[in-house]
DNA sequence: CGTATACTGGACTGTCAAGTCCAGTAATCT
DNA sequence: AGATTACTGGACTTGACAGTCCAGTATACG
């Protein structure tokens, strides 16, 4: 997986180097944008000079590929705990809350690291290509929990994983969109309930049941009001 | 609903000069992004000069805001046939064709003229109020539909309209960013699918039915799998 | 018809950002 | 140790862009 292409060799002192300007462009990029990041922020706020970045970097959309890709480690590592653990009904509450817990953490500012690229990139085929690698990869979890669960026999056999994996994947995207526009979780929430009462839909009537857990009703409906251990502030 | 505020008093002539570079700012925001777009190509565009511009104008910025309310309208427009319709599930469907039609006849790029603003705008006030309140007036044609069904009873009690209405909202803004990013309809198909069927989760079980509507099973499923009148290109 | 004001044209300025260059230092390898 | 190559510093060039200015034309209105 490597990022730029022909880097000559790179000492322990080049990698770190190389390291910095990118987590530092990263956060930049996040904050304000691809465009509205100058390289000489990026230069500042990682202790380096022009040089050094033109060393690692053919240009600024070889330094944002770099970005995309930083980017999408973080989100997926923010959500390590949960991520392997989506293949029940409980374990995607568990990511729910996680998600809009981080929401809430921090002040449901910038939305999604990966999903607020796209409308700034996605013009372009490279960038789109590693944004789309990168909620390929978010979803391969989903993809693999319900594949799961469907093994086990708690969804119907015609559930298609990866349709279902796709649906809530837009529902948490959206809901990241609008979380950010209306500073509030409560479109993540109601999104993210939906998605989760989209999968339940998909059970087996009476499924085995590995392990006694207990849920809601299948047809999902309001019962779970849209804050659990969560204090939601609507907009 | 004013603009810009303080204008003199505009002539004629006037309005048409200052819808033209709106027009013009409007499509190239539209395809580019805002950072992208300069003013020299609003004015090459629109046939104007700057003087023009900052004679109704105050700076670009208070361009933005005129385009951001331009998209909004131009967004209700296209939908304008099908918004009026959304108290049946046979409605929503409609409109989800709709959208998915416009969205692969404009071959799946810019995604959401709103919600691609969001990222790059939802940083400052007067922006993010704006796109908040174009989101809202989207909604509240959902709202609307999702009322008169349940005041027809077709809908549960506690089924909560603006709720659900969030919720298809996610999974529509969600659809069309992966849809972008994908350059396949088929994420704006599933999240729709999925609002939808959310919304049919709600519906009361032997409900009155004003006029003969069959449906689908009450626990959605993967009843439509996906493509309706539509051709389904997956990424 | 005349004057006040809306409107227009285009050259000009200042700033800031991307990318270049070259000279110098620190590793690496034999 | 010495040569080769990775790495670093910062000044410099170039261009694009937002915003200004002023002189001139069309339009409204008495």
């Amino acid at each position: 997986m490597k990022t730029t292409g022909t880097v000559p060799r790179l000492t322990a002192r080049g990698v770190a180097t190389r390291a910095r300007i990118v987590e530092a462009a990263a956060d930049l990029v996040f904050e304000r944008g691809v465009a509205e990041t100058g390289l000489d922020a990026v230069l500042a706020a990682s202790g380096t000079s022009k040089s050094q970045l033109y060393h690692y970097f053919a240009d600024k959309d070889d330094l944002v590929l770099a970005v995309i890709e930083r980017q999408t480690e973080r989100v997926l590592a923010e959500q390590e705990p949960q991520l392997h653990e989506l293949d029940s009904i409980a374990g995607l509450h568990r990511w729910r809350d996680a998600l809009v817990g981080l929401q809430r953490h921090g002040g449901c500012v910038g939305g999604c690291p990966i999903g607020s690229l796209v409308a700034e990139l996605a013009g372009s085929d490279r960038p789109r290509e590693l944004l789309r690698a990168g909620f390929a990869r978010w979803e391969s979890f989903l993809v693999a929990g319900l594949t799961t669960m469907r093994d086990r026999d708690e969804l119907r056999p015609d559930a298609d994983p990866r349709d279902l994996a796709t649906a809530v994947m837009t529902a948490l995207q959206g809901g990241l969109l609008l979380t950010a526009t209306t500073r509030s979780t409560r479109p993540l929430e109601l999104g993210l309930d939906m998605a989760i009462a989209h999968v339940e839909a998909h059970r087996l009537s009476r499924s085995v049941q590995p392990r006694g857990r207990r849920e809601g009703p299948v047809d999902a409906g309001p019962a779970r009001p849209a804050g659990t251990s969560t204090a939601s502030r609507s907009g």
